[in-house]
DNA sequence: CGCCAGATTGAGGACGCTCAATTCTGGTGG
DNA sequence: CCACCAGAATTGAGCGTCCTCAATCTGGCG
């Protein structure tokens, strides 16, 4: 279980990447007041159409955005994990035009757009910071339209994998044996398939002996090889270090 | 043909949209120096890997962002119209992710990275703008993640359809018919399908009298059915009016 | 007139989907 | 402690959409 700290030092940590901010921006940062909120397992944060009044850093568990087709089928359109601000952009496009929804449970810390524009007003270099925070959420969608669109399903799969893996490892979740906190019907959603065939790729991952199952969640056995498969580089998602 | 002064009108007209900008903010863009360049069909506008020093403002022609598998296979990941600014985030993340390049020939007014930083830190209001301006590139992805993860043929290729026409309308070209400029291959790539599908997908559309084919491009017949088939709704544009 | 890129069409195949049944799992109440 | 239950995972069979690989056609241009 992650605290509020901990999620708002990873966030400074990431805005800090590639301008480096000074003592006094990191405060204000670290100070930003908010309120903490917990959510049942699929349980929506903001809803379609809806007019967002804070942005909302996440503590713990996984937070899906996502857009519906008149069928029903959903598509996610991106994955948040602790330490990432899932509705930065909302506190310069309120509207909401993809709700957001926890997978299996979710903690937030929730902070009012008035609050934030109003540090990304006295500080310039934060401004440019959560400019760019926005910047790299659009390449990751970039990255994963590539994914949906273009590659085999064992691809595609191994691809979100990867990522996650090095997200949750950027933030201090071990690699060899992590729960992805989603089910395989979700999983499905992330990469344009169906539960049903997720399952069945999982298999043959496990077959040529790239992941296994473990306890909570699945291991990942050859890490090298997984990453050949998915065709995956970092690169895209601006991780520290 | 158009030329850089309006291409720079309709950009501010869009940057004013939901945050007003002040005349001095509004001169400030007006008055950005920039080089004009031209470009061929099929040439590259920035290259994977290299260091972007400058953002690019279309004038005339339509630019792909693509992200390439290693099988070749190409993916589009946005489309941008003169008046857009193809290269807006690479202020704040100048390694090039994604490459761009030109489809049937354009030409770019080309801004420098510092003075588009300078105008950012002596005016918030534009920079909140300009962190605006690539928010709604993302929600564009988000949306054609949608369309490539979870639409038929004949949806995926009506949306992208009815979202080049409601882009080519703000700009002032008629809805009725327009050039898209870009080869049934291309299509393709923006929507996951092959070019072959996308030909065969095509005259379906025709033949259901949703659209026609003519003289510099294509005609929408019936527009409120192709917004019923591509289950289309402007909104995540943000388009001015 | 010949060339070339793009559009068009055909035939066959494959990957992933649909629908449905069954097993597994963890949590709950009796 | 066990029976029960809901949600998730797993498996099977059959099918359909879209892909692949060609061949042909068209229009623009040197």
């Amino acid at each position: 279980m992650n605290s509020v700290g901990q999620a708002l030092e990873f966030w400074v940590k990431r805005l800090a990447l590639r301008g480096p901010l000074t003592a006094c921006d990191r405060d204000m940062i670290l100070d930003l007041p908010g309120v903490t909120k917990t959510y049942r397992p699929s349980q929506d944060i903001v809803q379609l159409g809806a007019r967002a009044t804070q942005v909302s850093l996440v503590v713990d568990g996984v937070i899906a955005r996502f857009g519906q087709a008149r069928s029903g089928a959903r598509q996610l359109t991106a994955l948040y994990i602790p330490g990432d601000m899932c509705d930065l952009h909302s506190a310069v496009l309120p509207v909401v035009s993809a709700p957001l929804q926890s997978t299996q449970g979710a903690t937030l810390y929730r902070i009012s757009h008035d609050d934030i524009r109003d540090v990304a007003n006295r500080s310039p270099a934060l401004a440019r910071a959560f400019w760019r925070d926005c910047a790299v959420d659009g390449q990751i969608a970039s990255e994963w339209l590539l994914n949906v669109g273009r590659r085999s399903a064992i691809a595609k799969l191994s691809h979100l994998i990867c990522e996650l893996a090095c997200r949750f490892t950027a933030i201090g979740q071990p690699l060899a044996n992590f729960s992805i906190g989603m089910t395989q019907n979700q999983l499905g959603e992330a990469t344009g398939l169906t539960g049903v065939h997720v399952n069945r790729t999982l298999r043959l991952l496990r077959e040529q002996g790239l992941i296994a199952a473990s306890a909570n969640g699945l291991k990942i056995v050859d890490w090298p090889r997984l990453v050949a498969v998915a065709e995956f580089d970092t690169a895209y998602l601006h991780l520290p270090n």
